[in-house]
Formats: structure tokens, C-alpha cells, sequence
DNA sequence: ACGTCAAATCGTCAGAAAAA
DNA sequence: TTTTTCTGACGATTTGACGT
């Protein structure tokens, strides 16, 4: 799937984000309306103009942030793919030793008969 | 070709769990 | 206790199938 640009509407969800990377090469800011209370978006030219020292600092270990986070989560939902594929082959795998089972049940009642008491 | 729908996928946030 | 990692939930987007 691409990353390709998008523009989402945040007047009815202000804490939506908006992340991807816009049409003339500039990438828009995940911003929290809700936090802020600025313009919902900002480009990265922008923030760069604003924000120096300490501004800078803190977005540069926000992204580091997003980016492990981001990485995490792919990490994450391929290790729970893994694992229900793993409880799906285990499934089937029971399922076939039932099958022979029963077949096996039903071959040695024909050999012996199901008339047989427990005592 | 087009619209519609459901399913799959993605990035982010928040909070739980683990590690330092 | 603080920091880092993991994961469920959410909303947005993409994709593929289907009917018109």
C-alpha cells in the first residue's frame, strides 16, 4: 500500500492527524488539534521556520518517537499474523487426528461390535 | 466506466507491561 | 520511579469484488 497523499477532515474528529506527505514533496505534521488549539496542520518548512533550540529538540525526539512506534506496530501485527496462522495449522492438524480417529473408532466397533459392555 | 461495500492495511494514541 | 516497548482501539485510506 502506498503512502500517498492525503487530506483529511478534521472538523469532525479535531484530534485526527494528518502525517502523510503531500503532493510538492512536503510533509504535513501530525498535529493535535485538541492539545494545541492552532491550525490543525502545519508542513514541515513551516515548523523548520518556527521552531529552533529547544522547539527543534523536542520535534526531532517526537518523530524518533512516531518512527519506533510506527515500527513497533508493523512488528507487532506480523508476529500476531504468525501467531494465528500457527493456531490455524494447529486447528487443522487436530482436526485431521479427530477425522482418524473416528475412523479408527469406527473400523474396531466393526471388527469387535459396539455391543460390548463396560463393566 | 462508475459507484458501493466489506475487508485489509496503515499510522497514531493511550495505557499496560517490561526493562533499566 | 522513570523510560522504553508492546498492543488494543480508533479513524482514514486502499484494495478487490460485485452489481448497475
Amino acid at each position: 500500500m502506498t503512502n500517498s497523499a492525503s487530506t483529511q477532515n478534521s472538523t469532525s474528529n479535531p484530534t485526527i492527524l494528518q502525517y502523510a506527505p503531500n503532493g510538492e514533496g512536503q510533509f504535513f505534521i501530525p498535529v493535535s488539534v485538541a492539545v494545541t488549539n492552532q491550525q490543525p496542520y502545519q508542513t514541515a518548512t513551516t515548523l523548520l521556520q518556527e521552531n529552533t533550540g529547544v522547539h527543534e529538540e523536542s520535534n526531532k525526539k517526537r518523530e524518533l518517537r512516531l518512527l519506533k512506534n510506527r515500527e513497533a506496530a508493523r512488528e507487532c501485527r506480523r508476529k500476531k499474523k504468525e501467531y494465528v496462522k500457527c493456531l490455524e495449522n494447529r486447528v487443522a492438524v487436530l482436526e485431521n487426528q479427530n477425522k482418524a480417529l473416528i475412523e479408527e473408532l469406527k473400523s474396531l466397533k466393526e471388527i469387535y461390535g459396539d455391543k460390548e459392555e463396560i463393566v
